[in-house]
RNA sequence: GGGCGGUUAGCUCAGUUGGUUAGAGCGCCUGCCUUACAAGCAGGAAGUCGGGGGUUCGAGUCCCUCACUGCCCACCA
């Protein structure tokens, strides 16, 4: 059967084809195992960071993703139990955000639609194009179990949300309770710290005089005046804050200002919370506005008077400011005080400002009711799992951060003022105004007040931080709290197929998760939001031999790798008001989902930002070109075989070849170079390396397989009269059994590609569903053939000396020419032995053995032997000089620094052995060659 | 205001616990359609490792310092 590839390497042609393959077939799906069935092999596991449904692919993803599908497929073939676990997020603002829009242009709004109408909209959207991210993972062969695929609003993952805020809830970790918040006005909605921005921009700060009021409640004529950057909150003014000891006020200590524009008569409070040197030394104190006045005004039984509404719009409580934009008011205001004379300076300040993180929208601290988290107890299990190695991060350097930000943490604020989101399941009372939540273990609904016993209970309208379910993921997605359900391929509770058992085999088996692959900038809102809440619940469930969990096993993975960000060309943030951002999917199409997987992971060095560079990717095409032929080129002379009746033998195929089976040179070698790099391959992954795993399989292949192997096999594949059928059969076998085992190699970085020949090598008759399910290539056991790996540079040497000695004297391409040939005994017994490859990578017609050159000759010269073209040359003297004069130099400069450290006693006594060995062969290497280098220099005719 | 990175060839980046003459890809120069591949083959040029100081027998690598640059965290009105 004729292997027909294509003369150029098309992936357009068959990449759609395989993805759509490995899906149809389930290739990646690992099923729960049954409790009692065999180990195959240990675990490992790992979750997709969950895209938000209604993202588009970018780069950052196809890294991500990319890095873990290496990661998986690799394992998978090297024999763990693989799980990858897809799906997607709700994300609550952004998700809301996009449906609202819609609901704009349609004219209408959420408000009119209502709630419940509001809700199903969302749903629907999420049907029609929530899956689409998924989709194009599909596209780029993620090797993901499809058959989990997730969402963050599922029913099984809604209980594990309603069920950890209960508990949280009942163990006294949650509370409720008026605040100062972040709230966007746009949004409409509470956020956390984490999602608001701060930036630095460009203000004013205006200083205000307040009136001092006198006993007999008029003003004395005097004033405090006080700096403000918002000027529009004094409207909620509730005192005027000195410093104790500020002679400055010492005189107004207990007398009574009137607020401008308001008319209120507020205290000067003390507190020295205030800095005398800032501003005036005098602070206003609006506690509704300000999270340091909140906490003065508690500090001073201060009223909190609100003066914005939820758009940040003046309410009532603003009087004639009331229905002005929070802007607008602030003009109005201005300018009022400076019309009364109030306004004493107006600054330049720059000061950072905070902003929604999602529609940068200036953050307005408000004071508002909202849910907490009390932090603390789970930061500190999270610390502890980490400061106690049970999570490893990569690089190291991410610890700190993490360390830092978890020993400084706030109370986590998880109540959003939307309606897309798991709603919080607590119930307000009509009669007594109290709180009811549930009971744990997945109680239903409370009827009753449990306070009061009134039946008139309504549900909190607000929903939970997207987060707080993604949070959730690690023991949610394997079943957690409900572990009575089976949920596999059903998305929702299914409690008729329930045999009354607990069922924690998915658990069981896959948690804790073996590692995370993420970028940095969801290290807190994610990462440390998993630790915490993955220990906090896991720690509760035992193991399947009923034993207690430890820490180690609580946490929710054991490792992670934080990847870099990918920038553009010029390492500029990628960004859409820049218009610089690549779209992953647009690259794939041009040049292959193969060729951008391989860019990625060449560029991966961990810790670095990924400066995508078109160029790199096309080298990778070229790559995979190269390939692509050295395939064609196989199967081309398999099919010649055939034709003289020689057959392949493809029985050995599937293994890592033997070295000891094969007596010749370049057999020997390439098994050694194999050996090698499938040893550094499995290092260099082990420890994230993906740049140096892609760079020793692009040198295997490219540099050492077809360079140099491909080339010598050429010798014994010689189809003429004479053939020599054995010796094409076994040079054939060899061939592909390297080429095959190298394909399985590179096969978790190029997927694709490798599926299409590696189907082919068997010619119709795989022996499993896919080489991504074959085995890896591991690292050899045994030594590697070291002495074919000097051997055959001995080889190489001769021939690429030869090569650029005939190009320099300006032998024609095409000729061929006899050398000479220095060389010790034993190296010249392998140069006779491959003599035929010599002389065919090189283009000679004779070796003559010489125990010295020719005189006159041009050479070359090497530590072991000295090489030369016998030819009448037409040499550049000028530019041989020079080349030869630049080798003295360097030599003489190699030399003395080696004679330099040789000389010193120091040296010699404190350096290990092996070093001032080295040093001393590099020396008389050096000095050999110095004293060739000189001779040939004498040696030189004099310039014409 | 704290903290963390980066600076190596024209460009983009590697360089493990200090150890022999600092590497790769792209680009560049020269010559080639050589029984897979011009997306190729062969040969070649190119770096005072950001500056300065120190430790050491030995520094791209460790320490100090300066410069430039990027990022994260932070409630001073």
């Amino acid at each position: 059967m004729p292997h027909d590839l294509p003369k150029a390497y098309d992936p357009t042609a068959i990449e759609d084809q395989w993805a759509e393959y490995w899906v149809r077939e389930n290739l990646f799906a690992q099923p729960t195992p049954a409790p009692g069935e065999p180990e195959q092999g240990e675990p490992f596991t790992i979750l997709l960071p969950p895209p938000n449904v209604t993202g588009r692919l970018h780069m950052g993803h196809m890294l991500n993703q990319t890095e873990m599908d290496i990661l998986t497929r690799w394992r998978r073939m090297s024999g763990r139990r693989a799980l990858w676990l897809p799906g997607t997020d709700h994300a609550g603002i952004a998700t809301q955000m996009m449906v609202e829009r819609q609901l704009t242009e349609e004219g209408t709004s959420r408000q009119q639609l209502g709630r419940e109408a509001f809700v199903a909209r969302v749903w629907e959207w999420k049907r029609h194009y929530g899956g689409a991210i998924l989709d194009q993972m599909k596209r780029l062969g993620a090797s993901v179990d499809w058959q989990r695929e997730y969402f963050t609003m599922d029913e099984n993952l809604s209980v594990a949300v309603r069920e950890a805020f209960v508990r949280l809830y009942e163990q006294g970790l949650i509370y409720r309770g008026a605040y100062i918040v972040n709230w966007c006005p746009r949004c409409q909605t509470a956020i956390s710290d984490l999602e608001v921005v701060h930036e630095e921009q460009k203000g004013h700060i205006w200083e205000i005089r307040y009136p001092v009021v006198g006993p007999d409640n008029k003003d004395t004529g005097e004033f405090i005046t006080v700096a403000t950057t918002r000027p529009e909150t004094m409207l909620g003014d509730a005192a005027v804050a000195v410093q104790p000891e500020d002679e400055r006020y010492l005189h107004f200590h207990g007398k009574k200002l009137r607020l401008p524009l308001v008319g209120r008569e507020i205290p000067i409070i003390l507190d020295d919370w205030v800095s005398r040197d800032f501003g005036t030394g005098a602070v206003k104190v609006t506690p509704a506005h300000d999270p340091n006045d909140f906490e003065l005004g508690k500090r001073h039984h201060l009223p909190s008077i609100n003066v914005m509404d939820e758009t940040a719009h003046i309410n009532t409580e603003g009087g004639v400011y009331a229905g002005l934009d929070r802007y607008v008011a602030r003009k109005r205001i201005v300018a009022d005080l400076e019309a009364q004379g109030l306004l004493v300076a107006v600054k330049d300040h720059t000061s950072n400002i905070g902003h929604c993180d999602r529609c940068k929208t200036v953050v307005e601290p408000r004071l508002s009711k909202q849910w907490f988290v009390k932090i603390k107890p789970l930061a500190d299990k999270a610390i502890e799992a980490v400061k106690d190695g049970h999570i490893r991060f990569t690089p190291e350097m991410y610890t700190k951060t993490y360390l830092n930000w978890m020993e400084n943490i706030y109370d986590w604020c998880i109540s959003r003022q939307l309606w897309w989101g798991h709603r919080i399941p607590a119930w307000h009372c009509g009669t007594c105004g109290k709180i009811t939540v549930p009971a744990p273990n997945m109680s239903p609904d409370p009827t009753a007040c449990s306070h009061c016993g009134s039946d008139e209970l309504t549900q909190e309208t607000d929903v939970l931080d997207t987060w707080f379910s993604s949070g959730l993921l690690p023991v949610s997605v394997f079943g957690w709290p409900n572990f009575t359900v089976k949920k596999l391929g059903a998305p929702g509770l299914d409690s008729e197929t329930w045999d009354g058992k607990v069922d924690r085999d998915d658990f069981n088996a896959f948690y804790p998760t073996s590692l995370l692959v993420t970028g940095f900038d969801i290290l807190f809102f994610w990462v440390a939001r998993m630790i915490m809440l993955g220990i906090w619940f896991a720690q509760d469930i035992p193991e399947a031999d009923g034993s207690p969990r430890t820490l180690a096993r609580s946490v929710p993975f054991k490792e992670v790798y934080i990847h870099a960000l990918v920038r553009d060309a010029n390492r500029e943030k990628m960004s859409k008001t820049k218009g610089n951002v690549i779209d992953p999917i647009e690259i794939v199409k041009q040049y292959g989902t193969d060729a951008v997987r391989f860019t990625l992971a060449s560029m991966a060095s961990p810790g670095t930002d990924i400066a995508f560079n078109i160029a790199r990717t096309e080298g990778y095409r070229a790559f995979a070109n190269k390939i692509w032929n050295a395939a064609r080129f196989l199967f081309q002379n398999v099919d010649r075989a055939a034709e003289i009746g020689i057959a392949v033998d493809r029985a050995a195929l599937g293994h890592m070849p033997d070295a000891n089976q094969f007596d010749r040179l370049e057999d020997r070698w390439i098994v050694a170079e194999l050996h090698s790099a499938s040893g550094k391959v499995n290092a260099a992954l082990e420890n994230y390396r993906f740049d140096d795993a892609a760079n020793v399989i692009y040198q295997f292949f490219w540099g050492s397989f077809c360079d140099w192997y491909l080339e010598i096999v050429k010798l014994r594949l010689d189809f003429s009269e004479t053939a020599n059928k054995p010796r094409i059969a076994a040079a054939l076998t060899m061939l592909i059994t390297v080429f095959e085992a190298a394909l399985r190699l590179l096969s978790p970085f190029m997927p694709f590609m490798t599926e299409e020949i590696w189907q082919a090598v068997y010619d119709g008759n795989p022996p499993a569903k896919s080489i991504a399910v074959t085995t890896y290539p591991q690292a050899e056991t045994k030594p590697i053939d070291t002495v074919a790996q000097i051997d055959m540079n001995t080889v190489q040497t001769v021939i690429v000396e030869t090569r650029a000695l005939r190009k320099e004297i300006g032998v024609e391409e095409k000729a061929t020419t006899a050398i000479e040939l220095r060389i010790g005994a034993g190296d010249r017994g392998v140069v006779e032995q491959n003599r035929g490859i010599v002389e065919r990578l090189a283009k000679i017609s004779e070796v003559r053995f010489v125990d010295q050159i020719t005189a006159g000759l041009p050479l070359r010269t090497r530590f072991n032997l000295d090489v030369a073209v016998v030819y009448q040359r037409t040499i550049d003297i000028p530019v041989e000089r020079d080349r030869l004069t630049k080798d003295v130099a360097k030599y003489e400069k190699g030399l003395a620094a080696a004679e330099r450290q040789l000389g010193n006693e120091a040296f010699l006594k404190k350096a290990p052995p092996h070093v001032v060995e080295g040093l001393k062969k590099q020396e008389a290497e050096t000095r050999l060659l110095l004293e060739k280098a000189r001779a040939a220099l004498n040696a030189l005719p004099p310039e014409a």
